[in-house]
DNA sequence: GGGATTGTGAACGCAAGCGTTCTTTAGGAT
DNA sequence: ATCCTAAAGAACGCTTGCGTTCACAATCCC
């Protein structure tokens, strides 16, 4: 902790440094307020409680609240101020760390989202596709998850560069990619169509989960992953043999 | 233009009644600003120009500025003062109409959206979804789709209420109709496998094009549809002998 | 033309949040 | 215990935007 240095890996961040300012619309105080209370795990009071965190513990603090506040308002209406006050810290500390909102939302997210995940060959498509789609939707259900959910609402706006790359590079591609490797491995072991392992058909299972995720708030079934599998996923791969 | 009524059918409308307010972390006035010149349609002048608008003419515009205000920034970012200026009117014209954002929002989505469509019997279901497909991609194409696409973000936070009875009436559930009638016929006829025709199914289109809009900037392919419909959704409902 | 209605721009008081600065306090190492 | 450094809270001046009000202007209709 004694060479913190202050991170502007973001680039163009979002105007964030200019002294002009959008209106959010609805600042009722309630954005990431409720977990002011679970930042610090003390009740009452209205100092810090048992003592200041420093370092990497002030920093996994941070990384709650700023997750929390993006899932609960979204990037436009999460602030730095809200940031701090629900880590139970001062702007000043932040600060001295992040030049801006969006290099802290980068490292919050690229700190905690799940890595990539590589699906060992289980014998069959659908125990594969099963698996993959359960960790896609832990993933999901996870702090990391809503809060890059929510992030994604970014990529529709303009000047969203600093996002789009990160969450390709971090979602989207390794997404499609681990569903891939599924999909040719089914087709050599015979149980994937042939000509079934296509981008396109790669993106189905996290299309789906993202746009279920969206319409029910977030919300997944525990036999969702299996119902997307048996209803969707493998009659759209699996040979005609297998229908 | 006698009875014009302050609309206030958003109810519990995000606190926008709310003194307080969060910060949209960028207000560098680029919100919706390049639709100021395109809104009027008027160029050079600091005044309203020609004339002014009045009633429904007025209300278009509003519309216009609003919805693209919606999409360059989101709901968060929009501003009603954006909007009169995009609009080139005045804020008491926008709350002589709306008591808030998302009254507005609500109405103008609801006034510009595409009706539902019903697809005729085109004698095969590849037809039908290619049909379907492209309405759906000129739809999310449009200016109401673009901007209702920025106000589906609202729909991963609290008190999102407001907005996902409509989302669901206006799109969600339309979509998923159009696609599961398209679906049952293709049972009948022969030519879609018995059992497919399930909610989950009838949402991997919407799904996938909402997808693929987002990781694309709302970019879709020329051949977008026609792939989504050979590659991803005829070898998911076709029956074997069709394989 | 006159009256009623609507629209425009400015102004108001208020709010939240920005990024910065400063003082005091607390944590950690020696 | 002492010292150094990071953290916490407060304060600052500034910004944008809120919702409202008002005076004047424009439009429409009789």
């Amino acid at each position: 902790m004694d060479q913190i240095v202050r991170r502007r890996t973001a680039g163009g961040d979002q105007g964030e440094t200019s002294p002009g300012r959008a209106s959010a619309g609805a600042a009722d105080g309630s954005v990431g307020g409720g977990a002011g209370g679970s930042a610090g795990g003390v009740v009452g009071g209205t100092t810090a409680g048992p003592g200041r965190k420093r370092g990497k513990a002030l920093e996994a603090a941070i990384f709650d609240a700023a997750l929390d506040q993006l899932t609960s308002g979204g990037f436009a209406r999460m602030t730095m101020e809200g940031v701090a006050g629900a880590a139970q810290t001062g702007k000043a500390a932040l600060y001295r760390r992040w030049a801006s909102k969006a290099d802290l939302v980068l490292d919050a997210l690229g700190s905690t989202l799940p890595p990539p995940v590589d699906i060992p060959d289980l014998g069959s498509v659908r125990a594969e596709l099963m698996q993959l789609m359960a960790y896609f939707g832990d993933a999901l259900d996870s702090r990391a998850g809503t809060a890059m959910r929510a992030l994604m609402a970014e990529l529709d706006h303009e000047r969203a560069r600093v996002f789009q790359d990160f969450i390709m590079d971090r979602v989207i591609r390794p997404a499609a990619l681990a569903t891939m490797q599924i999909l040719q491995r089914g087709e050599l072991r015979g149980d994937v169509r042939p000509g079934a392992a296509t981008p396109l058909v790669a993106d189905v299972g996290p299309a789906m989960l993202l746009y279920r995720a969206k319409i029910c708030q977030g919300r997944l079934d525990a036999d969702f992953g299996q119902a997307l599998v048996d209803e969707v996923l493998l009659p759209m791969v699996s040979p005609a043999e297998r229908r």
